[in-house]
DNA sequence: TGGCAGATTTTA
DNA sequence: AAAATCTGCCAA
């Protein structure tokens, strides 16, 4: 148990274009080190957000207050409050100075089962940390985690070497704008994604 | 300074 | 289909 996801992605992990930084992000596993217990999950669901020509993307019109994290180093996390009660968690990409992220939709959950369960109210395993706001409400990943180094505890990205099979490339859920745009990325036939 | 849209989720 | 509920951002 103690040790399993001690791997933790490097710096170099994100010295790469956003979109090959998505696609790595798949079977990589999220842990949170919070107050309540240990929670983690494998990655099977994420989205990509591009500076340029995405009109989906929060930092398309320059850098403001609310996205500025960012713009930051790559491999810091961006949380945002959508429509006022979900939280949405992304791993910032791209160089200091460009703002572009992944946005991670959904989780299998590996630790802390019982944790998640409870925080979402639910049990069935297969929805308690599908879609991004439910992620979040599983891993207790709030606002106070924005801006925060994903290389560092409580919040971080591990290895256990976990291989992809297969990979489908599909559009983003949930926008209007650039909703043509191919930067959703999900592990084929897996049974904890948000949606087909 | 106010109004509105939003990378969602659940069912009032 | 529509509500729940917050807030950054720009002038609908």
């Amino acid at each position: 148990m103690e040790g399993r996801y001690t791997q933790r992605l490097a710096d170099d992990f994100y010295q790469r274009s956003t979109v090959e930084v998505a696609r790595a992000l798949l079977g990589k596993i999220l842990v949170h080190e919070g107050a309540a217990g240990v929670t983690a999950g494998r990655i099977v669901e994420v989205e990509a957000y591009l500076f340029h020509n995405d009109a989906a993307c929060h930092a398309a019109r320059g850098q403001t207050a609310r996205n500025a994290p960012m713009f930051g180093p790559p491999g810091t996390a961006y949380v945002y409050l959508i429509y006022g009660i979900h939280y949405c968690f992304n791993v910032v990409t791209g160089a200091e100075g460009e703002g572009e992220a992944v946005l991670v939709r959904a989780l299998e959950p590996l630790v802390g089962l019982e944790i998640m369960a409870e925080r979402r109210g639910t049990a069935a395993i297969n929805k308690v940390a599908a879609g991004p706001g439910n992620l979040c409400r599983a891993m207790a990943i709030t606002k106070e985690h924005n801006g925060h180094n994903l290389h560092d505890p409580p919040l971080y990205l591990a290895d256990d070497g976990y291989v992809v099979s297969e990979l489908v490339t599909t559009t983003r859920v949930g926008i209007s704008a650039a909703a043509d745009l191919p930067l959703r990325f999900y592990i084929a036939h897996n049974p904890f994604i948000s949606r087909k």
